[in-house]
DNA sequence: TTGTAAATAAGGCATTTGCCCTATATAAAT
DNA sequence: ATTTATATAGGGCAAATGCCTTATTTACAA
């Protein structure tokens, strides 16, 4: 059987390092490759036999997820797997909204790649466990679907997250420190500084403030 | 590094083959097995050091959905996959919500299940593409989200309702019953009486489980 | 009419929380 | 090499919380 694919990424050197990647797959054929939205859009008037396209979400003219509406809008039998260096959450909602299949990170290597395409087009989601992950994560906290208003930027540590993950289920400070083999002193100095960073005076305020910003 | 494992399944012949699976791997270790969800709590509750439990779904006395919740309301830290023989969509959203963190079919292979566990404990989610599809489409209907089952019938006065309106905020009693102009006895009392009503222990218990109840 | 539920208010008390302070060790970045 | 961030741990203290008790008033149902 032979998969047609579809390339679309603005840097000409990456489509190259995805075509090399595909080149050990003998049943895989890049039929053609586009350098943004508009180009690739032109290209599949002329044919739209294709069976998945690879697509990369930040281009000009007309971006990834603007894309991927347009060809599920005219086209929905062709598969879609956005191809992204980075796992942003609103792009990630973005794009599984406007209804691709996929969303797997650049980085990912030939064999992953691969199979990511052939379990697509067997009806599955090619998808990364990081970006599994943050998908779940949208899925327990359905308010923050709507909420993804303000965008400053928080950065936990891992540890901290940890906490507030703990936090987030209401045990007490005692409860959290013997979960994570820690003092109460040091579990209480780990809230400290996440209502710092959170702006925030309380576990309730804390948790909900995370929860808007996905991360927990 | 070592993996510290539970495995929960009613079939103990399955408890063996996953065993037989991660048999291949020196650095994951089964520390114990059980039959129901009661049987792990109890083996949990005398020792948590466990890293990732194995969970099956149908299970006699307390089966995975509940298990899991519980499990994470103790111990948030530690990860759960479920692992299932069928990929029903009921099971998977409620698998979820419950807080897993990967949905595996008991047909994967050895290797798959070992690089889900790593990826787990690392931070991402295991899952199988088709799985992983039928939560994209969760994402894309919100509707189902939210028509699930009511569970028990939770009745709280229009004043506790309001009391558990301004709690969900973070705010203290006394700016509570500044707001509503009462006293903070007052105040109080009511937060008492819906503790009783919501069975919890705690602000953020109480508006963790109005919210999923549709309370506030 | 008599209870029952709800709303109001208050006292007591052990525990928890939030917010100061200091301090050491390590790893990463400049 | 030195700053910066992170993780760890502890002391102190006022305020808040969670849980017990009692008590009055109102309103609605049996």
């Amino acid at each position: 059987m032979s998969l047609k694919i579809a390339i679309v990424d603005d840097n000409s050197f990456l489509i190259h390092a995805v075509k090399e990647k595909l080149s050990f797959f003998d049943d895989v054929h890049v039929k053609h490759t586009s350098l943004n939205g508009s180009e690739l859009l032109s290209k599949l008037d002329e044919n739209h036999v294709i069976d998945l396209i690879l697509m990369d979400i930040e281009m000009p003219v007309l971006n990834g997820i603007e894309t991927t509406e347009v060809v599920k809008k005219k086209f929905p039998q062709i598969k879609i797997i956005m191809l992204t260096a980075f796992d942003n959450d609103e792009h990630i909602f973005n794009a599984i909204k406007a209804g691709a299949d996929g969303y797997l990170l650049k980085e990912t290597g030939p064999q992953e790649l691969y199979d990511g395409i052939l379990e697509t087009i067997s009806g599955g989601a090619a998808m990364n466990p990081s970006i599994a992950m943050k998908t779940l994560k949208l899925l327990r906290n359905p308010l923050n679907i709507d909420n993804r208003k303000d965008k400053e930027e928080i950065s936990l540590s891992k540890r901290e997250v940890e906490v507030l993950e703990q936090l987030s289920t209401g045990l007490s400070y005692s409860l959290i420190a013997n979960n994570l083999f820690l003092s109460p002193s040091t579990v209480r100095k780990h809230i400290e500084n996440i209502y710092k960073k959170l702006q925030v005076h309380s576990k309730i305020e804390a948790v909900q403030k995370a929860k808007n910003h996905n991360i927990i």
